[in-house]
RNA sequence: CCAGAAAGACGGAUGGCCGCUCUUUUGCGCUUUGGCGUAAAGGGGAGGAAAGUCCGGGCUUCACGGGAAUACGGUGCCGGGUAACGCCCGGGCGGAGCGAUCCGACGGACAGUGCAACAGAAAACAAACCGCCGAUCGCCUAGCAAUAGGAUCAGGUUAGGGCGAAACGGUGCGGUAAGAGCGCACCGCGGACCUGGCAACAGGGACGGCAUGGCAAACCCCACCGGAAGCAAGACCAAAUAGGGGCUGCGCAUAAGCCUGUUCCCGGCUUGUGGCCCGGGUUGGUUGCUCGAGGUGUCUGGCAACAGGCAUCCCAGAUGAAUGGCUAUCGUUCCGUCCUUCGGGGCGGGAUACAGAACCCGGCUUACAGUCUUUCUGGAUAU
RNA sequence: GCUGCCGUAGCUCAGCGGUAGAGCACUCCCUUGGUAAGGGAGAGGUCCCGGGUUCAAGUCCCGGCGGCAGCA
């Protein structure tokens, strides 16, 4: 831990709809409970996430801007430390986003950029 | 104290760590002095329904209007409020409730057209199935005959029966061959006119023997209102791309087409040619974008809705979409259990709603754990 | 955010205010050595939900719920 405690750098944010198709449609994805992972490079050094909570996951707007939330918050806590750059992440909420402990959201993301293989080099363990 | 009615308010609190967005000030950097970037500090940051998108406006565009008729859509007791409304307030009428109160698409069925299955004789200028009554010019049976029974109609009748959602006033008395508003009394209905009220309407009522059954959330009639689309409206900038237009001068014709439902009238535009120059869609960005029929307090007018005066405040502006994430303690309330000095307290468990601004207002409708305040009604107890 | 349209049997759809229907599918019977086809019989409905108008509502009116499509 030492370059962890400087400041992070803050990810930047997908906001195009042709970004989010092009990540739905050349990356790669991993599914757990809590979210759905979808990456892809971008070809620079950059880190970018967005994210995508649909009516399916649930009707209420209400409900949705909750797991929209709890996704950011753990993205901008998270990938900055422990996922790769140069990489273009999109976290999809689900149904079960809105009540999981929030420490299950993080072991559900750090699983799957594991199973993807996109954690950082030196923090593997 | 119990049960209920109405109006209104609220709809978790306080910390800790980590963030987002807008804004003000200051510092630093860049600058074509318009600003832009960055850091720190201060300040603001979801709702009563932000929802459904059911009405009414503001605002914007549709190349610019004015008038009339008509179509289409909406509203529908009366008066007032309002920018406007299908909203609100007050009143009337009808209905529900012991009551406080609540509910009501509440104009017109003598302007016209239409509808009513099944049942029933008949479903709208009434009609005659059973029945009741009458008659016998003509018929049959019994009888000396009067007459009785049947049959029939040149017939009367709607009291009673039966059908139906509905059968052309109700009850009683008289009357009659039997009956009938045929006559009378009471009730209901219509109603010239009078009185009160701005009005809806209310009270009285000469007179009328009863006319005017139901359905306009069937077509419709009457009165009033409405141009259409919507911030994904619209304006600007940059890039790349395909292919078209705009402005203006001159001339011609009175022809054709167009001017936002249609038709007509008034008024206007376009066509042909010369010159000059750009415009449109797509993607991204900027703008529209938040100071407003604004909030709060107070005074005045008004039964009230509301209006006006004065003072004071600035109160979300996001755009793959901010207004939060995690955590601790507490509050509120329900259940179980224990203790109790009957006020309550301890422990364990549960619940803590409906729901997220997307241009902005005024309403309506729908959803909502729980809490509080005021006024009123009915009942019980005590004095 | 805005604007339209739809909801009837298991499925696809009809249905002038008067007893809810058609085709396919389903069950039973006939036919066949057996099956398919064909013929006959039968079952199956909260007409999305709640109010209202009417004697009577799937139909008319109002309010909800659900689904589908379009608009840069």
């Amino acid at each position: 831990m030492n370059a962890a405690h400087d400041k992070k750098p803050t990810p930047g944010r997908l906001k195009r709809r042709s970004d989010f198709l092009r990540v739905q449609e050349t990356g790669r994805k991993w599914v757990s409970q809590s979210l759905i992972l979808q990456a892809v490079e971008n070809g620079t050094d950059s880190l970018n996430f967005g994210l995508t909570v649909s009516k399916k996951a649930s009707p209420s707007a209400v409900i949705r801007n909750r797991i929209r939330r709890r996704l950011r918050a753990q993205a901008i806590a998270l990938l900055p430390v422990k996922a790769r750059a140069g990489m273009d992440y999109v976290l999809v909420g689900r149904r079960e986003t809105a009540d999981k402990p929030f420490a299950d959201i993080e072991k559900d993301l750090l699983w799957c950029l594991k199973r993807l293989d996109l954690l950082k080099k030196e923090e593997k363990s």
